[in-house]
DNA sequence: AATTCGTCGTTTTTT
DNA sequence: ACGACGAATT
């Protein structure tokens, strides 16, 4: 008797056929799709995502093992939504690899690292980590250069930035974006080399570096390629059009040029330019990669027609003209409103007033998003909010792990992990009254040489101070469970932290309890601070960390956060000339683009409801002049496609004689 | 001489 | 409201 087993590539377990069923023809193609690189090409909500996830789930019913497909994405919020639906769908003895790309060349450096001198244990910089790195240097060069005028640390950070992702040598953009520190420029360029040394020697990482070793990396050491090429049979790649040049070579690097790589994207939705992003990157795929099958969808499923043509109108304005128009078979929906209130105080009024309306009709708190350009926008919305009670999560703009107070808890646990870190030192001693950096650095070049910290000399004024300071470190390093480092840490910072921050402390004293119930999550220091690191906490995360509301929160997102996600109802606030577009894009077509593209994305994430709102005059102290155009992009909106809604109040008339 | 205090200009978006 | 830099202050 003989076996025959049918070839893998023909068998069609029922899994797959109940797999394909709920997929349109196209969809179900590229889940299909056999070997080798292949792009998924098509407009907003038409189920990239879906596709890209039950391609995963196909490739698992065709027995690849879950940890051997890689799932890649370049935001945190996307990548997150990403892997939930792959988890919904699919239930597999081990997780699907993958992430953010930062957080998963994390993982690939730590354990290969070593081939390129970074040691497992190497030390992610955040932004503004790097920054203080930078600021360090650039004291230190300053000194023999005083008076001159020269960048701040954070645009220094910026300049190198750019110069990494964009390949644009530092001269160019100096003279480009800063014309006023070309005379620096020598300096400029030393301080970045000064910047890369200083990194390498004490192996720390910055978020570029993360990506940038992991590429050189993999493109140098050839047996640490091969085992990621043979570890990861399957690469897919969402929002392909917010990849950068980096991260495009990373993911060629492991793949190759024949391997298999799926990506998807929208051309429409390329919003990352800052960033060293290009849509062109996307569009190029099939000429990068010669062999690959290109799929397009059409099809709409998630917003109403009314929504769609808005947006379609939206796309129509676009200079560079991308080819692509959305249908659905969904009903028409109500009409998207527009709506002038005649100041900041009424749009948010009329916000809260239309969520109100939402939740008595049924709709979900958290099936509501008030989306903005800038983090800041909602500043005064959330005050609204607080006082209706109204629970809200906050995403984009401030991190909860960058503020100040938190900072200074970290840099105590920092310490205690690596008690040659001079920043951190730094900081918790200049907290000290009578300590500012000359002190603390005297202080520090003691400790060089002096372990016994009964032997420092140290000015009366704060000896005891200091010398509590030192004993507390000490004793944080110890070997102890983790929630009893945080209670003895913030009893220590208490006193500090009144002082420091006598003004507002109270308001920030929640922070120190959120502080402690995310550490309650981890077990060793380390690793909390790497994901600190890799994972910054937005500020309203904490909130519901620490008082878990009986009602799933609002959310309240930057349109960049709002990017793969969707909502039945969308409210798009302060859509002003100014705003959206953004004063900084208005005198070059190709940002114009850039913001014309994000207000799609904003539009784009509605189910059924979307609402345009904007103040008719707003004052911005940055440029000390009022806002009162509503945003082009809406002025020049077919006027049949939307419904200009006028607010009822019995209230006086906005301020006169403003500008126009 | 070092620290702190007050004023001036500045400010997108993410990892 | 925030950071950087210059002037008063201990
Ligand atoms: N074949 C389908 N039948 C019914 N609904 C679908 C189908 N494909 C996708 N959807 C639904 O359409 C909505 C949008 O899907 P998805 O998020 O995958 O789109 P997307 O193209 O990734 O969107 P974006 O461009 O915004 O990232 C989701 O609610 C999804 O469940």
């Amino acid at each position: 008797m003989k076996t025959y087993r049918i070839r893998s590539d023909v068998r069609q377990t029922p899994q797959t056929e109940t797999l394909l069923a709920g997929l349109n023809p196209q969809q179900a193609a590229a889940v299909c799709h056999g070997t080798g690189p292949a792009m998924i090409i098509a407009g907003a909500g038409t189920g990239k995502t879906n596709t890209l996830v039950h391609r995963v789930a196909w490739l698992i019913a065709r027995e690849n093992r879950p940890d051997q497909i890689l799932l890649l994405t370049f935001t945190r919020k996307a990548a997150d939504q990403m892997l939930n639906r792959v988890a919904q769908l699919v239930t597999t003895p081990r997780p699907v690899a993958g992430g953010t790309f930062h957080a998963t060349c994390n993982l690939i450096l730590r354990e290969f690292g070593g081939s390129i001198g970074y040691p497992p244990g190497f030390t992610i910089l955040d932004q503004p980590d790097a920054q203080d790195r930078i600021d360090v240097i650039r004291s230190g060069l300053l000194k023999n250069f005083p008076k001159t005028r020269f960048p701040k640390k954070a645009t220094l950070f910026d300049l190198f930035s750019t110069h990494r992702n964009t390949h644009t040598p530092l001269d160019e953009l100096v003279s480009r974006d800063y014309p006023q520190f070309v005379p620096t420029l020598e300096l400029i360029v030393k301080l970045f080399q000064d910047y890369q040394t200083m990194k390498r020697r004490f192996a720390l990482a910055d978020y570029d570096d993360l990506l940038f070793l992991t590429r050189d990396l993999i493109e140098t050491v050839p047996s640490v390629r091969e085992t990621l090429h043979n570890r990861y049979r399957h690469i897919l790649v969402d929002e392909y059009q917010d990849t950068n040049p980096v991260q495009a070579d990373l993911v060629e690097a492991i793949a190759g040029k024949t391997g298999n790589l799926m990506v998807v994207g929208d051309d429409a939705q390329s919003i990352y330019k800052f960033r060293g992003a290009d849509f062109k990157n996307f569009l190029e795929f099939p000429v990068r990669f010669t062999q690959a099958a290109v799929y397009k969808l059409e099809e709409n499923y998630r917003s109403t027609q009314s929504i769609l043509d808005v947006a379609n109108a939206v796309m129509a304005q676009a200079t560079e003209k991308f080819d692509k128009v959305l249908f659905t078979r969904k009903p028409s929906g109500t009409l998207p409103a527009i709506i002038q209130a005649p100041d900041d105080s009424f749009q948010n009024q009329f916000i809260v007033s239309k969520i109100l309306d939402l939740r008595e009709s049924g709709v979900g708190l958290n099936q509501i998003a008030v989306l903005f350009r800038n983090a800041r926008n909602s500043y005064s919305l959330e005050l609204e909010l607080n006082a209706h009670q109204i629970p809200y999560e906050k995403r984009g703009g401030n991190k909860f792990s960058e503020s100040a107070h938190i900072r200074d808890l970290i840099a105590f646990l920092r310490l205690s992990v690596n008690p040659k870190d001079i920043v951190s030192w730094n900081r918790i001693l200049t907290m000290v009254d009578g300590i500012g950096p000359k002190n603390a650095e005297t202080i520090l070049q003691q400790l060089e040489n002096e372990t016994d910290p009964a032997r420092l000399q140290l000015s009366p004024r704060y000896a005891i101070q200091v010398k509590s300071m030192l004993g507390l470190v000490a004793g944080l390093a110890a070997e102890e469970p983790l929630s009893d480092k945080i209670e003895r840490l913030t009893g220590f910072y208490q006193p500090l932290f009144e002082k420091r921050y006598s003004e507002d402390y109270p308001k920030r004293q929640k922070d120190l309890d959120a502080f402690q119930a995310i550490a309650s999550t981890f077990r060793d220091t380390q690793d909390f601070l790497m994901h600190l690191a890799l994972e910054p906490v937005d500020f309203s995360q904490t909130d519901t960390l620490a008082t878990t509301p009986d009602e799933p929160p609002l959310i309240l997102s930057t349109i960049h956060s709002s990017k793969g996600l969707e909502w039945h109802t969308v409210i798009l606030m302060d859509v002003l000339d100014g705003v959206l577009p953004s004063t900084f894009s208005l005198d070059d077509q190709e940002s114009l683009d850039e913001e014309l593209r994000l207000f799609y994305v904003a539009v784009t994430r509605a189910r059924e409801e979307l609402y345009l709102v904007y103040p008719a005059v707003q004052y911005h102290r940055q440029f000390n002049d009022y806002f009162s155009r509503p945003s082009r992009f809406i002025d020049s909106l077919p006027a049949n496609l939307t419904e200009s809604w006028v607010l009822e109040t019995g209230d006086p008339e906005p301020p006169k004689g403003l500008t126009e």
